[in-house]
DNA sequence: ACACCTAGTGTCCCACAGACACAGTTCCTC
DNA sequence: GAGGAACTGTGTCTGTGGGACACTAGGTGT
């Protein structure tokens, strides 16, 4: 089953070149500058790409070895490393693809907070399509040309606001911030744990009432709420201030 | 050198049982619970973790590996699984000593704007000392008491605001995952890895000056900034949302 | 003295990332 | 058309990691 190679995930996403120092060919999701020599080339690096993004997709990350994705595609493992130079690698160009083409914000009516909101929302689509990509962006790492698109679109949206380079610079980061945390926290605050994880930290909390007054009556007066409760709550605040100091610089 | 086994890094951080599916004794971060039966323990939880928290440390996340903190303390790998159930585990213990105990805000002045201010720096200030901590924290897991105590503190910050429960909770987790992003989002966008990861990417966006005409012209207008200008103005901008909000409650 | 519990050890297994030499392909050049 | 030359996928090997399990040595109750 499965057993489908290459697989064209995607068409073309531009000139990513990986890791330069170690590959001088010229290496692109896909066809291009293909040496003319030796065999033809059994697999593509979208179709490597795409085949670990579904194992990541439906096993999770963890879930992403080499020797995992080889055999989806009926390869050795060490096949794969005549395209990609390591696993880092691979990681970079799964995250390339998977975060899909940059969106035109163009369309969008209504001024930069509409755009900025929406901007937001197809972001968060987007992983939440893919869950593991918030794992993947962290740390020190080199950012592709579509994801660099998406930051782009944001500050793009921002332009004519008054705002000065550093701060739409900012402000985009505070808004990815906040999407990368509404996607990624689960577990990390108590009561997203009390919610799907195992009922000991509530009992935790709830025991000791005493040493967390103002959270289990905060938690009280919840109650149930909707999952993305902290989303919109988060990017309405955030918006808010952007606005405050937009509002302020036009004000001069 | 640095053979001294168990290591005090901390007093008395709480009760904290780790996983309780696995251990029915009272594991607590030192002394308790005693059995009296066998040969004396030679190490200490809090022993063990300080060890890990300084591999972590110096060496970074990835070079805590059971061997490394087994070397450290002059033991073998195994021995520690009598003190942890699994790495994980060692995560949580580790996670849960280096946060260290929640601050005291009431003695702060100001309002509760001031109090969270200093919280997020308080937690910041923490987070830097120990960068590995974003990375642990990530996903579904298990806090400990103290992390607790952390929210705790601040959701404690915001009562008598006039915000619902829900929302005292949200405006947290938004505060400490801003904490969170711009402690571990460094390379995460493009100007911070312009800042310190190789010139590729700055390359890459300023050859493609047509592609990203927003971002280049963002990035020539902002110059040269503080590290932490990400920082204070993501928490200026939540903290005036979050005043907003306030304002319009209090205002009914 | 003996039994019983307990702590650290030694040995084993499996999964993983990656190095490296090799064999089979395909085209370019003489 | 015959050899390379260049290239692709394979087989094999090493090192490192987490963790299971049986065992030995140490200490305390009866």
């Amino acid at each position: 089953m499965d057993g489908r190679r290459g697989g064209r995930e995607d068409g073309d996403a531009g000139t990513w070149n990986g890791d330069p120092r170690r590959r001088g060919r010229g290496v692109a999701l896909g066809h291009r500058g293909q040496p003319t020599r030796g065999p033809r080339p059994a697999l593509t690096l979208a179709g490597i790409a795409g085949a670990a993004i579904r194992v990541a997709d439906e096993e999770g990350l963890d879930a992403v070895s080499m020797q995992r994705v080889a055999a989806a595609l009926d390869v050795t493992k060490m096949a794969l490393y005549r395209y990609v130079a390591s696993k880092a690698e691979l990681f970079a160009v799964m995250t390339e693809i998977a975060v899909g083409e940059p969106p035109v914000l163009s369309g969008v009516r209504g001024g930069w907070r509409r755009k900025l909101e929406r901007w937001a929302e197809l972001l968060r689509t987007t992983w939440r399509e893919h869950p593991w990509i918030p794992a993947v962006t962290l740390g020190d790492r080199l950012m592709g040309p579509r994801e660099t698109g998406w930051t782009e679109a944001a500050v793009a949206a921002l332009e004519g606001t008054g705002l000065t380079g550093a701060e739409r610079m900012d402000a985009v980061s505070l808004l990815g911030g906040h999407v990368r945390n509404t996607r990624s926290a689960a577990g990390t605050q108590p009561w997203t744990a009390d919610r799907r994880l195992s009922p000991l930290l509530a009992d935790l909390v709830r025991r000791d009432k005493e040493r967390f007054p103002a959270l289990v009556a905060a938690i009280d007066e919840a109650g149930r709420r909707p999952d993305d409760s902290g989303w919109t709550f988060g990017l309405a605040r955030i918006l808010d201030g952007i606005e405050q100091l937009v509002a302020s610089r036009s004000g001069d």
